[in-house]
DNA sequence: CTTGGATTACTAAGCGCTTAGTCAGTTCAG
DNA sequence: CTGAACTGACTAAGCGCTTAGTAATCCAAG
């Protein structure tokens, strides 16, 4: 028995299987480069299989984009809540978002910069879970700056900063570059700390 | 009489057209999410007479992402080369960098998110460029560590770091928000200073 | 200044091919 | 034996790019 009508073990694991491959292939020729017959290649199937499991590219596309912001703003929520110290908190949200967008930067790379390819109603939905993301870093910024822990003239220039250095390492970071996951986000709790003045 | 023989003035400006409706068709919708009758049909010609002045549309996106290249490599070697006092050439290249991203953001946009796009022996130019231009921001945060006017403990992580959010305005920055080209660059100078310990 | 052949800039039409998506029919697990 | 999973063969539309030809411009020679 499944316990959902719409699914069984087997669907869900091609599911996945044309999920990773979408991935794989929008990150590395994107969204419009990338065919039907390429996805679905890659997940060892024919063409037509995309279409018993996905009702279009589009909506592939559109179901990876909202996984992973939904990822991604459930860590930073969490991250964020995870200490009352403003310093400590910090330290850890950047530390979890770095390793997040290097250790899974191809992934990263899809959700952020093949978003002009959405519908116009999907891309609405996905800009509040930005907004969303956004706004946790500027009053994880402020909350420091109101307990004094943080010397900021300008909150909310120090948390773009914060959040384009990270959404950035999606762009410039490879795995056969000298650096590993936890080297990037090492490195750059410390740039974080001295943007909001807390390094001592 | 033409000073080129394969140059008039009436060439030039409609090869000016197609360029700049290519790129904005490049930033808008991607490359290969853009047909050659969209780019012919903004610049306000028939789709035949986008080879006559170019060999491709894949050339078109290698002369786009060329010139946008060697422009910010020229900027980014004459700005840091133009003070000998490594604070004030970083307060001038953070401030430069910045303005150009954001005011040509659109160009930008095509010149950094669509090299995936290029044919591998025009990839190849392109990263040499890209190359270059990493290697200024980092001899900058070198040479101002090495007179003691920064202070880094990773001198890389920095010019990584300052480099990174550079391009990244490309992605966020759009006319109608809050902040001015100088805005951003105000900001971004004071940013900057922190990340290599210069700023008090 | 006029004229006419050469040159340049451009277009209408469409070729060969690829695309996203469909559907009737087959396979296979439970 | 049934229904879900999957495929082969297909279509309509759209793609980059080419070709053959036209309109406008240029620049001697008369």
């Amino acid at each position: 028995m499944t316990t959902d009508a719409s699914s069984s073990a087997r669907a869900d694991a091609t599911r996945a299987r044309l999920f990773e491959a979408a991935v794989r292939a929008f990150a590395e020729k994107g969204f419009h480069g990338t065919t039907t017959r390429d996805i679905a290649t890659a997940a060892g199937m024919s063409p037509a299989a995309l279409y018993v499991h996905h009702r279009s590219k589009e909506e592939l596309l559109y179901l990876i984009t909202r996984t992973g912001h939904e990822g991604t703003l459930r860590l930073v929520r969490e991250t964020a809540a995870s200490c009352d110290d403003p310093a400590e908190a910090l330290r850890r949200l950047v530390r979890e978002f770095a390793v997040h967008h290097a250790r899974g930067n191809v992934r990263a790379r899809v959700v952020n910069y093949e978003l002009a390819a959405l519908s116009p109603e999907h891309l609405a939905e996905i800009r509040e879970l930005r907004r969303a993301v956004s706004r946790e870093f500027r009053s994880l910024v402020e909350r420091g700056a109101a307990a004094g822990v943080f010397d900021v003239p300008d909150p909310r220039a120090a948390a773009t900063a914060l959040l384009s250095l990270g959404v950035d390492i999606a762009r410039w970071y490879r795995e056969d570059g000298d650096w590993s996951p936890e080297d990037v986000a090492d490195r750059y709790v410390r740039v974080a700390l001295r943007i909001v003045g807390a390094d001592g």
